[in-house]
DNA sequence: GCAATAACTAACAAAATTGTTAGTAGGTAA
DNA sequence: TTACCTACTAACAATTTTGTTAGTTATTGC
């Protein structure tokens, strides 16, 4: 839980009055999460492919990373009707469609500049 | 400092090779980095001027994010000739002014779907 | 009945990030 | 000489994030 009177905390939301900017890159910060959105985009829409996709991952921070996407508005969980066992798809919303091509440039700039070449100015 | 056996950083370095995209995500992760990017590139590109603009934060602090996007070849640090008491700039490297516009769609985005408007999918 | 699958949750522990306190250097202005 | 400016750093504490352990519910196949 976060401490609202931090420090940490304030900072925080004078940064998301600043600039939209903050808050979404907020959105997107946590080890796993851009992984996940970009992996639903591809069609890893079940629990058990993503878990099989981020191999390292673990049942509990699954879960917990998608609640937290899920918060944001960036995905919403879907059951699937008459599954057995009963399964649940995830599906990106608007939000998190348009998100989709701003990874792939933050991808493209990251291969781009990769570790080892040189600066530039 | 990182502890190379944690599960925390193994994780990281795996999704480090997964894609570049997870690279590029946690350079700009981190409570006031894109916002530092955004300003320098405002024209904000002195220590004391951005200890201005960015009104809560404290000098060790900025500080130490200076350093880290200085290790990702973000930004550059250039002695003022002459300046005195001896000044110094903080310069984005080609790496750094191609984040730029990057930053600027997911400010955007952020913009489009900020809190309060419906889901939609 | 027993194991297995899908999709979780709560409580706790480990690790990482962020913020605070106190100090540095070299020079200026009063 | 005393205080102030620019631009830092080290050590530590507070807070947050990430990972682990041990469960849950409901259903199917053997």
């Amino acid at each position: 839980m976060r401490k609202e009177q931090s420090s940490n905390f304030i900072n925080e939301q004078f940064l998301f009055q600043v600039c939209e900017l903050n808050s979404a890159v907020s959105v997107i910060s946590g080890r796993w999460k851009s992984q996940i959105v970009y992996s639903i985009s591809q069609g890893n829409n079940r629990f058990h492919l993503l878990l099989q996709e981020l191999t390292n991952i673990s049942e509990t921070v699954l879960a917990r990373q998608l609640k937290e996407l899920e918060t944001h508005a960036i995905l919403v969980k879907q059951e699937i009707p008459d599954s057995v066992p009963v399964g649940v798809e995830y599906i990106l919303t608007n939000k998190g469609k348009d998100l989709v091509p701003i990874l792939e440039s933050l991808c493209d700039w990251g291969k781009t500049y990769a570790e080892g070449k040189e600066i530039s100015i």
